[in-house]
DNA sequence: CATGATTGTTTAAGACATAAACAGTTTAGA
DNA sequence: TCTAAACTGTTTATGTCTTAAACAATCATG
């Protein structure tokens, strides 16, 4: 990483004037005729990234590691991939896989929407670096997150709302997820008795600072487990989008 | 960073028994009898890495460029700091400064909120680098963080909400700030611009592939600028924190 | 005034991404 | 069939980063 924005030539030529790792997220290369066959593709190196990423978290993932687990050089990988930050490309690629059918979730712009949260909250779960890899850089380039996008986008298509409302709908929902599995990914369970210990500790030595904080935590508000976060946050936000739509 | 979860000993004696990194935060540390005199101080480090982060980005703050700012060795700054992790926080805690206060905004729990979401937004542009800073490692423990979170919640006690409920508004109100900084600071105008061209031109390859997404971009709903995401959002989380209030 | 705590420095180790040069492999075209 | 181009993987090396370790200089207190 830390690598400065640089042009980067594109030598393809079937791969119509897109950006080399545009192409690779969209698997539009050239395969090459000559030389050795290549033993590894970008999406096996991106597979392998994945599973490590899984299990030994996003910081593990270096070239070297990655590289090693198929016992080539780490440099091996850059026949197939540009660069670092491509290859987390196409891991998030990787992981978001197909996006969700809905079409068997009711017909409701309602049911829909949340089927599709708890869809991404998922994912979110079974990939805790997702969140790390998608705030680095850009987002939404590989097919298969505009997949996901579209779905969403035509869950909202029955609700008479505008355009450019369905599209903030959409960021609204999309950013509720993600919000919470950031809160999340800070707070396992360990973590969070921790902190409460501390912040107990050094609330008791400044309750005066923080009045409602203290109040707040003296009556559970922070242990509670009767509220699913996701749940809560969503009924909300579509109760909001609900009183939207009556209005119009 | 990489730097695997380790112990590190504590050996303050009037800092009771806090971890070193959260006695700074907290400001809880002796100053020494012996020695030469300290030339920098950790608030002053912080401050200076954080205009540094504001000119030229999170990236560029690394422990030489920032003694560098001072004339001094990187090295220097472990005097006064554990590691990098632990300046970040303190970043993080010097631009969080102090919370707003909302008691010139009327009284009622929806305009105080929502100026408080408009505070931290501020927040979240002047520094767009305090994503990343907060987005790597455990969130809220300064005491400027916790005042934040302070006020927000004393803002809804009118509410008549039981606190776990109070607790979940104000996550769900905080994410959504958070998670809009995150979308704009993925997209400037530029990459903005330059994201539509690209996306589009992949678009007209596959539009069967997305269908809705094709008709909304088509529509314009990615170009509208008659709507203000965060105002947006607000409007439609607290309208149904409204509903959730009037149902009780 | 000397002792020991404390500051800042130099040196160096170890991880990382990746550039450059090179050796071996395969196939298209002569 | 042979040769040259295209391609793969390797080794080596560079620059950047955090931070450990050893050391020299400094200053209040006994």
């Amino acid at each position: 990483m830390a690598r400065a924005a640089k042009p980067r030539e594109n030598k393809d030529k079937k791969a119509r004037d897109l950006p080399t790792g545009i192409a690779l997220l969209w698997g539009e290369q050239d395969q090459p005729a000559r030389g050795p066959k290549p033993s590894l593709t970008p999406q096996r190196i991106a597979q392998a990234a994945v599973t490590l990423a899984d299990a030994e978290g996003l910081e593990t993932v270096s070239m070297n590691r990655v590289a090693a687990e198929f016992g080539v050089s780490a440099m091996a990988l850059y026949r197939y991939v540009p660069g670092k930050t491509e290859l987390v490309e196409l891991m998030v690629e990787a992981v978001l896989a197909e996006p969700p059918d809905l079409s068997a979730v009711g017909s409701g712009w309602r049911a829909r929407l949340s089927a599709w949260a708890h869809r991404q909250w998922a994912v979110y779960q079974a990939h805790p670096w997702l969140l790390a890899a998608t705030a680095m850089r850009r987002q939404i380039m590989g097919p298969h997150q505009l997949a996901w996008m579209d779905t969403a986008l035509a869950a909202l298509e029955p609700t008479g709302l505008t355009p450019g409302q369905r599209h903030q709908v959409f960021l609204l929902i999309a950013g509720q997820v993600r919000s919470l599995a950031q809160q999340r990914a800070d707070f396992d369970e360990d973590h969070n008795r921790e902190w409460g210990r501390l912040t107990s500790e050094l609330l008791n030595r400044h309750s005066d600072r923080f009045p409602a904080l203290t109040k707040a935590i003296a009556d559970g508000a922070f242990t509670s487990t009767e509220l699913d976060p996701l749940d809560f946050g969503l009924d909300r936000i579509l109760d909001g989008v609900q009183v939207l739509i009556d209005r119009a």
